[in-house]
DNA sequence: GAGCACAAACTGTGATCACAGGCTAGAGCC
DNA sequence: GGCTCTAGCCTGTGATCACAGTTTGTGCTC
């Protein structure tokens, strides 16, 4: 299976994934953080302490308290009245308003998208559906997940607006803990891949309100399956 | 005249204008800074050291590092090459990025405020819109932006969507430097209060595609007399 | 007088310490 | 046996120091 924290290294802002030695540490345990985050290593509701994550990441306090700042302004965290610093808990409505802003965003950037990619990237849109169809079958839900991840975003970054783009991560790490989380553990459904099937057929006809339509469709109704595992 | 960073607490997400006492120092470093950006009293490109911050501020350098570092999460901040944290110059390809996206998420909320505004609130937004044109005719831009900023973001907290609110708000935070400073230096011309009136007419009669519309209209109309002044 | 080199004064970063507040577990008392 | 208070641990926060890198400015040399 592949390494969700490697797979979803593509989806990070910042190339290889923060590994990058000359980087600042204070950016590695960032990028770090995020993906694990990302990848549904923490437990929504689990409070993250300075102290333990520096030792578990082997640095001392301060870059971790300055990536846990970045992600509290990143709303992928949240002090809590305590002012200890916890995975936020998303309710249904927050959930809700999630997917509202998503379906505005993501929906202009395949709209845009339609007009910049090349045969060549739509092909490989085409594999990582094929690709997410197998690992339906064989039950992987961490490639699936990371195959998911590549295909929306390679879509969002062919938009060509660095502002969209930022915009969409950000939503996406915010509801990322808690939709990764459940998927890997109640077991989120694996839905079929019809809804990527008409992305495609959109791109591929340069049909940009096709594509709009058909990315908030694949959106919205995927809105039901996660909304119903959340508790509140 | 109406002091600029008073007026603007009011578009911050922290009551109070982060002012309170018992609030970390962290964060009421962060509002301060965030709301003198939005001011306009740093010049784009201007390169903010944080001991200097530190010193200005009357703290000593952690609150402002950390403050300073979630304003680069932000976009509001942005560290360069040398590794020294500096207002971002944007470029007219930047701020085009930017208005594209504003139109998306503002078209969205004036749509979704236009079910929950009450009459007594749309009575305000007319209130603010002629005191708009008072301050044009008076030559007070930092009112007429005061006014024109309230106005905006009491229709998008009316959405009722926190999600969708604090993505705005991080544009304009993007935005906001360049475009005040500008404003109050080079002197961005004051538009007429017409598309406010329509914006408020089309709230009044409840329709929503119609306050998506003018915002709409509002926003793109008002890109070209800003795009004009950008150097680049 | 022009160009180069060295030194001083910045820059952000990482580490460490002290401190106030909150939580918890255990001991002592009723 | 059950309740209360207290002591200890854990939390984030602010302050301070050391260090490496860059920029700047000055003085010396050619």
């Amino acid at each position: 299976m592949t390494d969700p924290v490697v797979a979803l290294s593509a989806f990070s802002t910042i190339p290889d994934g923060g590994l990058d030695d000359s980087e600042p540490m204070n950016g590695r345990v960032y990028a770090t953080l995020r993906a694990q985050l990302m990848s549904g290593a923490f437990e929504p509701g689990e409070v993250v302490s300075i102290r333990s994550l520096a030792e578990k990441l082997g640095t001392s306090t301060m870059p971790v308290r300055e990536a846990l700042h970045r992600l509290i302004g990143d709303r992928a965290l949240e002090t809590r009245a305590n002012r200890t610093i916890a995975v936020p808990l998303i309710s249904r409505a927050g959930f809700r308003a999630i997917a509202e802003v998503r379906v505005a965003l993501e929906g202009l950037a395949a709209e845009r998208a339609a007009k910049h990619l090349s045969e060549a990237e739509i092909d490989r849109l085409d594999a990582l559906t094929q690709g997410m169809a197998e690992a339906a079958r064989l039950n992987e839900p961490q490639r699936y997940l990371a195959l998911n991840t590549d295909f929306h975003h390679s879509i969002y970054r062919a938009a060509q607006n660095p502002v969209l783009l930022d915009l969409i991560e950000k939503l996406w790490v915010q509801a990322g803990p808690q939709f990764n989380f459940l998927f890997h553990t109640v077991g989120v459904p694996m839905r079929t891949i019809a809804p990527h099937e008409a992305i495609i057929a959109a791109l591929r006809a340069g049909d940009g309100a096709g594509a709009r339509q058909s990315v908030q469709r694949d959106i919205s109704e995927s809105i039901p399956d996660i909304v119903e595992t959340l508790p509140v």
